[in-house]
DNA sequence: TCCTTAGTGTGATAAATATCACTTGATAAT
DNA sequence: ATTATCAAGTGATATTTATCACACTAAGGA
């Protein structure tokens, strides 16, 4: 189950096994059914998750009770609240199954305890969070130069396993239209 | 000139004068003016720039020639094209003064010089990126819950010391909506 | 001083998208 | 087998936003 962390940190850094035992040690191994939480709204954000199999939604939700798709997450992906996580405060969003999902949990305590027993790791961090920094402006480019029906091809084109395995009334919600516009954009 | 960079790291991570010293060698200050370039697209990005005084825009143009504001980047922010910067490619987008600005340079090289050379940076680096991504990340969220006028509502909120000093209609651009529209909404 | 340009506001109209209401087919639960 | 539930499509209509056209003001350059 640790083989696909190890593969996935080594794209980044590469480990010797000793070094890759220690990494080890921080990451718990959970495993959640479709529709179970990891993290809800208002409670503490424990972990940050590495996805090992299964598909996550991260939820944000308005006063008036309209949730929004902010992130999926697959595998290989990394996905928590990140804003409680850093800052130890309590969920605004929640992290939801969309599959059953096996994820290998790290505690806050855990990763920095990690950066700082072992510098590969703050460098492979730092990796993932500029590239995740990116990705994010890359949507917001998106969005701020196309229609939904191309931002919707944008979506397909970048990610098309995600479009067989979520309902398009999720996809809607990430995309910021409603379930019937999308409807009529296929075509 | 270099004060201003070591108050703004040292929220995040001490250091010592020596440390400090070392730090320096790796920034060149450099002053541009207003409607100059400090990155064009097509070119290549040597720097990610810290700036101590002044207001940039970085800009999308898309295939039409029209230009959107990615995000604007004042006093004590740092701004490049990161993914052209990290990964030693051309420039997708391009940086520009919206005043004249006084800026600190930190080339590729130097800036993994300076991480490998004080594991402190490299943390003060991935601390920057954390919540570089969490911001990005209310940036989507504020589009996915909220009209023109709600975005706006909350733009003027997050950062009112921008609207005295940038043009309406380049906050339209930012906000993603046409500056007839932005005009509208005030009252 | 005069002229140009940038920034802004506003009316009229078109286009994009949301909302509400209803239907159908597929799947899951009992 | 029957009944709920979910996902998806579609028509009618309302709302939001873009686009085009024009006017006005202030600031800067020749």
């Amino acid at each position: 189950m640790h083989d696909k962390l190890r593969e996935h940190i080594e794209k980044i850094v590469p480990l010797s096994d000793d070094e890759f035992a220690f990494v080890c040690t921080h990451f718990t191994p959970k495993k959640f059914k479709k529709h179970q939480f990891l993290i809800q709204e208002g409670e503490a954000v424990k972990y940050s998750y590495f996805i090992i199999t299964g598909l996550l939604k991260l939820v944000h939700t308005d006063e008036t009770g309209k949730q929004r798709i902010v992130s999926f997450a697959m595998e290989d992906w990394w996905e928590s609240d990140y804003y409680a996580f850093y800052t130890q405060t309590l969920a605004t969003m929640s992290l939801e199954c969309v599959e059953n999902t096996e994820v290998l949990c790290l505690s806050f305590e855990d990763y920095r305890k990690l950066c700082d027993g072992l510098q590969k790791m703050e460098r492979f961090f730092l990796e993932k969070s500029n590239f995740g920094f990116i990705a994010s402006q890359r949507r917001i480019i998106s969005w701020l130069t196309s229609n939904a029906k191309e931002r919707y091809e944008q979506l397909l084109k970048q990610y098309p396993a995600l479009i067989q395995r979520v309902p398009k009334s999720l996809l809607a919600s990430y995309l910021g239209v409603s379930r019937e516009t999308l409807s009529r954009l296929s075509p």
